[in-house]
DNA sequence: CTTATATACGATTATATTTGTCGTATATAG
DNA sequence: CTATATACGACAAATATAATCGTATATAAG
């Protein structure tokens, strides 16, 4: 449990190379190769990150990525949610479907735990975690 | 991503209610139909506290679960490790099956996440939660 | 203006994890 | 002795995640 999904490690992996190579255009194929990733799905998870700015796409041959300056500023929070979405240790902390406990107990824990990973995760930055 | 388990969640559920109803012995039969928790589940989730001394187990019939005083000190650090093992956001912080990544090049910020997750968890006792 | 190569995106299949069930053993109050 | 409770391992079902497939669009280069 409390596990980051392979689309977040991908996200992580593309994201760190294409700072280190800020100089070229860099495409899926090239980093798909690099790590042993498989290309489709390194290929979505970058066009998520793409529609959010966090890199930028060029299309067309000689076309690929590039890291942007909104990275370093990025909370983990909002890098999450980018990939997977809100950010919740239990479904019911953002959409309630608590159909079957006919009564719920643990409503103020769950959300205690909740706030202080989110809190924990919007002071973190991608910058942060790099150093 | 990042969720708990239904484990965790009815381990909370039976702690808060030992807790509120520590004069008398709760029955696994007792929590599960309070709160239409599956019997069998519940059970194995009890005596995983049971051996850790978080909950106290009377067998025979009259028997069942009380809570004891170790519960308020009891870091979520540790009461996660009992019932889900070590927790990490990936698997290779504790073990490491890095077979497929020809080149790891996000040792750091994953270890940086883990680690503020983990001192986070190490810092939050299940008294906290509560109140 | 055709071709090769790149991103874009939805639908489907495969795999892994989680959740729940079943069967059996042991303890003990009445 | 019997009914009811915990204890525990093995298995099956359900769900979530990961990966694949197919098709469309943009564009650099000959």
């Amino acid at each position: 449990m409390l596990k980051i999904t392979k689309r977040v490690e991908y996200a992580l992996i593309a994201i760190r190379h294409l700072q280190e190579n800020q100089d070229v255009l860099v495409s899926v194929s090239d980093i798909s190769a690099a790590y042993g990733i498989p290309k489709e799905i390194l290929a979505k998870t970058l066009q998520k990150l793409a529609s959010s700015n966090i890199v930028k796409s060029y299309k067309g041959p000689t076309g690929g990525y590039k890291a942007t300056k909104k990275i370093a500023k990025t909370t983990l929070n909002d890098f999450f949610e980018i990939l997977e979405g809100p950010t919740a240790i239990m479904d019911c902390y953002f959409q309630d479907g608590c159909d079957h406990l006919n009564s719920c107990n643990i409503r103020t824990p769950i959300n205690k735990i909740n706030d202080s990973i989110r809190n924990l995760f919007n002071n973190l930055t991608l910058a942060d975690i790099s150093r």
